[in-house]
DNA sequence: CTTTACATACCGACCGGTCTGTATGTCAAA
DNA sequence: TTTGACATACAGACCGGTCGGTATGTAAAG
């Protein structure tokens, strides 16, 4: 029958189950952290069964693995319009990641955390996996501020005493402690604050004496 | 027996089986974070029965705020030799700050990480009394930076236009997130250079244009 | 165009083991 | 003899992961 047809169709649909336990993963742990969050609990969330997660991922693991790479991608991907426009001012262009940064603290009803930082805070010790690949994430991030630093530095102040990737690194350090400073705190104001500083400190590094 | 007396006075120690507990507690902690220690597995480390461990402590959550205050004490204590020298300038005792900071790096085998950090990533969301707890530690730490920093200002630029609390903050948001970044990067060394961007960011607060 | 053969997607019961927490026993000190 | 400091034993929920089975999709042979 079409009726049965059609619905089989669309309720079969690997890629699409295989997104819905990653979407609640990222939910969950965000929430509860790896070790608090059960199997159990990602397959109620995500509308599957024990069986069915068992088919999509090899374990647990390797769930949370294909997470953080998920969340990294979207990230890059929401970073990617500070940087895309390459006829922009490098420097303007770091004003733009720091105001998408901002952005990320004005979504009503949702707390501006780190996925990557999450995991790699609870799992570094003990999973060489996801400890690597949240490495890879931060690197990926610096690697692209440090690129606009670099090019910033060329353009209005080549005689600057600061290595590009440095400062990059000091940035993404002092974003991943203010979203987990401004977890604990409860404060997103203070977040908007820090990058409010960062602003000033980037802009400094430009200023001739 | 003397001998026997003597060797029971030394085992029933009250104090300092807690304190057993709340050590062996830290150490595991601080690599597999709360859901990921067991009640048992500490207790193995602390060599004791649960028995004695539920003597002690009401439940892990609050054996888990134990060793957050503890470790907050240990902290200020160490911390407290940068600013307990009160004829010291300020600046100075803000760079003492800091030398203690990367001295925190420098121990061979003990990789620069804080339990405050880890636990309220983990926990902010889903327990109130470790949020809370860790808060209140954040804020210690802030309370003492802004102190030097308002100090520094009064002394050398009081027309300077920051906000000694807004400053202390951003410290703090980028050691938390140094101590993350580094052990997600197993780099030390990054730390320390982010402490020395650090350092010349609080000098140039007090630099007359 | 059917039929047959096999692959993929998913279900849900079930496994051995681990989890936090409790109830009870022991024994030294006061 | 009471009390505090533990040990022992165990309850019962829950854990990650397996397994047998079923529904659906594909594709080649007849």
């Amino acid at each position: 029958m079409s009726k049965k047809a059609a619905r089989t169709k669309r309720e079969r649909d690997p890629a699409a189950s295989r997104q819905r336990l990653i979407d609640a993963t990222v939910r969950l742990m965000l929430r509860q952290g790896f070790a608090g969050t059960s199997v159990d609990m990602i397959c109620q969330e995500a509308g599957m069964t024990k069986g069915g997660f068992f088919h999509h991922f090899e374990n647990k693991e390797s769930l949370a693995l294909a997470a953080v790479e998920w969340w990294g991608r979207m990230g890059t991907a929401q970073y990617a319009e500070a940087w895309k426009d390459e006829t922009l001012d490098p420097l303007a262009q770091l004003h733009r990641m720091l105001d998408i940064m901002a952005g990320f603290t004005r979504r009503p009803g949702v707390h501006c955390t780190c996925m990557v930082g999450m995991m790699s805070q609870e799992l570094a010790a003990t999973s060489p996996a996801l400890r690597s690949a949240c490495e890879k994430e931060l690197t990926l991030w610096t690697t692209h501020a440090a690129k606009m630093l670099s090019a910033a530095k060329k353009k209005h102040r080549p005689r600057a005493k600061f290595d590009p990737v440095q400062v990059a690194w000091f940035l993404n350090s002092l974003w991943q402690g203010s979203m987990l400073v401004g977890k604990t705190c409860r404060s997103q104001e203070m977040i908007r604050h820090n990058l409010k500083l960062a602003r000033s400190y980037v802009d400094g590094l430009f200023e001739k004496p």
